[in-house]
RNA sequence: GGCCUUAUCGUCUAACGGUCAGGACACCAGGUUUUCAUCCUGGCAAUCGGGGUUCGAUUCCCCGUGAGGUCACCA
């Protein structure tokens, strides 16, 4: 049974790295009929901040990649959980940790430190200095039975490390890059048991993921340097090693790991801007991903038949906001505008529903993300402070803008039904009768009614007004332009 | 600095060892249009360098070079 995880920890918010991470493992899992598991690795309680499970959770529900295993959402204020291998959260399995490390020590395959962080740090200094590669010097590697016993009695502050053995070769085949080999001379004794009793990431990583049967470890390529460390200690544990498969990094445009520094990174922050899940799925998919035609729409669904971990590109991806943009016009334009009013509804909660979907209607196409449309919604709530008769004067002179105006106002008022294609086509008349051209009667009745200089049609814009509040600005317009003359 | 990874247009990428090196975003030009946006058409633009292997390398191998990651009681 192929089985994937996605094993954040909760920092703040879901990056967009990990949203593409999370992608790829449920992807892969579903379409092996597999399952994708959620597991909390809050075991830094230094960096813990408060609340931000419940945000990651709500940001991966909101995205649509469901898990079969995992926290959960309850009703109460409380999280919930879901699944035979719980608890999914770090922070209350530290008894298991527990159990599992006296293993290791018992097989001599870890052992009791019990140097200062002060010594630690001189010794990184020195190496520093002298050029050598950071690594601990074991120096309590040598400490006898006896004196461990002592330390252990008097209380003092105590790291469980992992034995590294020497002049070893850990070698693996990671799914996307081949074979890796790393000297265990290039292992340090890592840490694995914290001063505060909670475990590192190397062990209760591999704890976990033993525990709940994960068969495939989709993580970020960050992860390859310890990967050795992690397969040893499953060697010493005498469990079988999941296959890796290391994703490419996602990048700033200056190449650097993608950071929160250069720009958005936050899965959050661009939902709340209205970049539709759809988009930022599909957009993120093809970061790292490709098929070999020239496909690019793409659905979670669709993906799931699509994706190939084998295809998954060796080298980072520059992740481009202007490629989102795209993606997310794309699903916008897409959208029916009922559904949309739903979505844009927070944008502009003291706008009516009926006028909302004209609005969007109207707009959607204009617009890159939703949150853009509550500053384009107003020209429909009111007309904006302008001076008309300087926009109108640009474009033609006076008294053709003036008699257009004048023309338009007085057809437009006998206008029965009150529809775009009604209104097109007595602008369209009113230019025909009177020898005029599009420019001397469309541009001066769109920049009356809208105020701006750029706008969508007037037509479309007097749909959404109505025949009253149209007339009325144009009614405007008109008195602008005989005050002028 | 050690170790690891990596290298096709500006960006994301396609190409059984044989292609005029293809597509998308961005950009530029033209067209449609009353403006903006949309839309249509066209254009610009890439195989990091040097050696091999081969009749033939973007593709396989080696060496450089560049880039990134990692070297914590963070993940």
């Amino acid at each position: 049974m192929i089985k994937t995880r996605f094993a954040p920890s909760p920092t703040g918010y879901l990056h967009i790295g990990g949203l593409r991470t999370a992608l790829y493992s449920y992807l892969f899992a579903k379409q092996n009929r597999g399952k994708f598991i959620l597991r909390i690795e809050d075991t830094d309680q230094s960096r813990a901040v408060p609340g931000a499970e419940k945000q990651l959770i709500e940001a991966l529900q909101k995205m649509g990649l469901k898990w079969h295993e995992g926290p959960i959402m309850d009703k109460t204020p409380s999280l919930a959980e879901k699944g035979q291998n719980g608890p999914y959260f770090q922070s209350k399995r530290l008894k298991i940790y527990q159990e599992y490390v006296q293993k290791l020590l018992a097989n001599g395959n870890a052992y009791y430190c019990f140097c200062s962080t002060g010594r630690l740090a001189d010794l990184r200094e020195k190496q520093q200095a002298e050029k050598l590669p950071s690594k601990y010097d074991g120096c309590c590697r040598k400490l006898t039975e006896s004196e461990i016993k002592t330390k252990l009695e008097t209380g003092d502050p105590k790291v469980i490390r992992l034995k590294v053995p020497e002049n070893r070769e850990v070698v693996f085949t990671d799914l996307i890059r081949g074979e890796v080999k790393i000297s265990s001379a290039e292992i340090d004794d890592q840490v694995l048991i914290k001063s505060d009793g909670y475990p590192t990431y190397h062990l209760a990583n591999v704890i976990d993921d033993h525990l709940m049967n994960i068969s495939h470890v989709i993580r970020g390529e960050e992860w390859l340097p310890s990967t050795p460390k992690h397969i040893l200690l499953y060697e010493f544990f005498g469990w079988n090693v999941p296959r890796f498969a290391h994703l490419p990094l996602l990048l700033n445009k200056d190449k650097s790991k993608l950071s929160k520094r250069q720009g958005d990174v936050a899965v959050e922050d661009y939902l709340d801007k209205g970049y539709l899940p759809e988009a930022l799925l599909n957009y993120v998919a093809l970061l790292g991903w490709h098929p070999s035609n020239n496909r690019e729409i793409f659905t979670l669904k669709q993906l799931v038949k699509e994706f190939k971990l084998e295809r998954v590109q060796k080298a980072g991806a520059v992740f481009d906001p202007e490629k989102l943009n795209w993606f997310n016009c794309h699903y916008i334009s897409q959208k029916k505008d009922s559904e949309l009013v739903k979505l844009c509804k927070k944008f502009l909660p003291n706008v009516d529903k009926k006028l909302l979907a004209k609005i969007l209607n109207v707009e959607k196409e204009r617009i890159n993300y939703l949150s853009e449309i509550g500053e384009r919604a107003q020209l429909f709530i009111n007309l904006s402070d302008y001076d008309k008769g300087e926009l109108v004067f640009k474009k033609s002179n006076l008294f053709n803008t003036k008699k257009s105006l004048q023309l338009t106002l007085l057809n437009l008022s006998g206008l029965k039904k009150w529809s775009r294609d009604k209104i097109k086509s007595a602008l369209s008349k009113i230019v025909a009768d009177n020898h005029l051209t599009n420019g001397d009667v469309f541009w001066p009745a769109r920049v009356a009614v809208s105020g701006l200089i750029s706008s969508p049609p007037p037509e479309e814009i007097m749909e959404v007004l109505g025949k009253e509040e149209s007339l009325n600005r144009l009614k405007l317009a008109v008195d602008k332009m005989s005050e002028l003359s």
